[in-house]
DNA sequence: CTCCTATAGAACAATTTGTTGCATAACAGA
DNA sequence: TCTGTTATGCAACAAATTGTTCTATAGGAG
């Protein structure tokens, strides 16, 4: 049996608006209330789906951190591949709700464990395609297995986060060419030949 | 003529609180009623200092927010300055209230500018010193003006912050030794001799 | 000792938070 | 279409929180 589609729709309209209402004002102002009042589902509808205030916020939290599917592009060059996943991974953060919301999830990740799971496997799932990109590299030979991929993916991920949540800088094209630049000679320099 | 004892006790005693509860429970529950809770101090006091809940969490950012001051070492070389450097920063994150503190900071600089101009400032503090090393090294002679900085300064802070903020990973000495290692490596085989 | 001022405390209104009961409307199945 | 089920809207409500205001008191400055 089907489940009924007005508890879809309140859902979905209810955790819309609480998405919108995290990212332009913040998780403080996430409430039944306020949520009840930018939709115009009745408050005591909102209680019966989120019995309270914090399971409305981490309902908000994992509806937004569901890490999109990036299609693996892993046949080199290195160079080309760690570029091309990086731009998606940019991308992301400059244009999607995840980009505007990552703040918010890791300061709740400070004190909530829910959150932090969140984004912990977030995390974990963004290493995986960056480790990838690198095996695939030394699976071709173009580099070997002395360089420290542990690092460079630390370092590949870190960056464009740093500088998108912590110092509020752009994230453009021409500062993706030079990380990934700098990425791909330490990676060379570090490969026996 | 002085200020009186009495608010300067009242200040520090509720901001030693309210940086307590801002790291043990989050922004969320910094309130004066909580501070007033756990201080003793009265509520209409409390409103008094601070008119509203919000500047009562810029106050607590700001104090926790205050960069220390960290005495220069720019005698070389290059790596052992840099260790000595980041060491300082690794110490702060891991054990002072600023490590703690971060993330709600992080999340309120999303939505808050007050927030955004405590933690961009607190970054370019960082940033300086970092720059500073560097520098030296090049009028040392030990690296040339080719070597990236911006980007290596960048990587430098970027990912102690990033493991410990996003990540929750440790940061050890261990960790330390193989970043700085991994940053000097880039410096050299960028200089050319 | 005296004036000034910060604090404590209580009383208060306004808002927010969470609960409950009931009428209504929408859905599923026959 | 008819019927039983269930989600919603609405209003009333209690409780907690937020912010204001007044007065008495205690502590500090000259």
């Amino acid at each position: 049996m089907k489940e009924d589609p007005r508890l879809i729709a309140t859902r979905q309209a209810a955790l819309d608006a609480a998405q919108k209402i995290l990212m332009d004002k913040g998780v403080l102002h996430v409430t039944h209330g306020a949520v009840s009042k930018a939709t115009g589902i009745s408050r005591s509808t909102l209680y019966r789906h989120w019995p309270d205030a914090r399971s409305l916020r981490d309902a908000a939290f994992r509806r937004i951190a569901t890490p999109p599917n990036i299609p693996p592009k892993t046949d080199g060059p290195l160079q080309s591949d760690l570029r091309w996943l990086l731009g998606v991974l940019m991308g992301a953060l400059n244009d999607t709700p995840w980009g505007q919301i990552a703040p918010q999830v890791v300061a709740a990740a400070s004190t909530d464990e829910e959150a932090r799971l969140v984004i912990t496997e977030f995390m974990k799932d963004r290493f995986a395609s960056v480790e990838a990109v690198f095996s695939a590299a030394i699976s071709r030979g173009e580099i070997t297995a002395d360089v420290p991929v542990e690092q460079l993916i630390e370092l590949a991920v870190a960056a464009p986060y740093f500088r998108k949540l912590i110092r509020h800088e752009t994230l453009d094209e021409d500062w993706l060419d030079q990380h990934v630049d700098l990425l791909c000679q330490i990676a060379k320099t570090n490969s026996r030949h």
